[in-house]
DNA sequence: CTAAATTCTTATCTTTTGTTAACGTTTCAG
DNA sequence: CTGAAACGTTAACAAAAGATAAGAATTTAG
């Protein structure tokens, strides 16, 4: 789908407990990719946080508008762009799992992530870094008083 | 480019350290994405482990090839198949890093990945695990004489 | 074969995180 | 308005991870 208003966050289930991976905004693509691709089931799921509008399209809308000769060079190219977005995204985010502490990516946050940051709960984001919500408010704590 | 032979790992460079995110083997793609896709300089280096051999092909002769009329349907399909191919992976290894401990992660890679286990160092994996190379020993002590 | 470099383990200490629980605030439903 | 639920902070303790250094074991180079 596609976000016209609102929000929505992504979440996987592990014994009990829903943990947030990811959030997704006004005028961006939404959807448990893998699951969309393969066509498998999938272990995340994905709840509006407001009122949202989207604009869906199955996987059986897309297999039909790729079979059809009209449209099947348009869609390529749009699934190849939208593919290729989400990658980077996805590369940079990996990387800072690599490379960062949970502290650094919180700084990191504070300086991109404004929309993130205004819109979603704290125990939200805290996993989003890969975090308790425990651990991110004393991660605040000492960024609050020992700025620099 | 396309691995014929061989393996690489990707690495980045944090404060002279360099750190391992990734690795690819035969069959397999290798590439900087992001730097790939907007023609910007990365952050990510890559680096051949072995003797390898590859087929490569760089931004421009992309570029031309979807110019090309000719040309233009079969790579718009090619790169959306490469690109959701590795977004698949991806969307595995960040939900690995939100909803698995670093003990959690070394299991699953011990139950399925075999090549990696094989044919890197540890100290590479340990990288790729999110972890340092002492911790990693740790874990592996404390599954060996834990079993179950 | 030998010396150097690399890799892995182990130990010690410090820092950080997870867990659980308590508490105050805010939000929300009835 | 009121009670319940949700949210954020803090505290206390246990568990895990990072940093550093030392020492085997293995690999590599000359």
């Amino acid at each position: 789908g596609f976000i016209v208003t609102g929000s929505v966050r992504y979440f996987h289930i592990k014994e009990g407990q829903d943990i947030t991976g990811y959030f997704s905004f006004e005028n961006e693509f939404v959807s448990s990719y893998k699951s969309f691709l393969t066509g498998q089931p999938g272990f995340t799921y994905i709840q509006a946080l407001e009122d949202t509008r989207l604009i869906t399209f199955t996987k059986k809308d897309m297999d039909q508008m790729l079979a059809n000769p009209m449209l099947a060079y348009k869609i390529e190219r749009f699934g190849r762009l939208v593919a290729e977005q989400y990658l980077c995204c996805y590369e940079d985010r990996i990387a800072s799992f690599i490379t960062q502490t949970p502290e650094e990516r919180y700084l990191h946050l504070l300086n991109t992530g404004r929309e993130i940051l205004q819109r979603m709960p704290q125990h939200y984001i805290a996993n989003y870094l890969g975090i308790t919500p425990v651990s991110l408010s004393r991660i605040r704590r000492r960024v609050i008083t020992n700025p620099l």
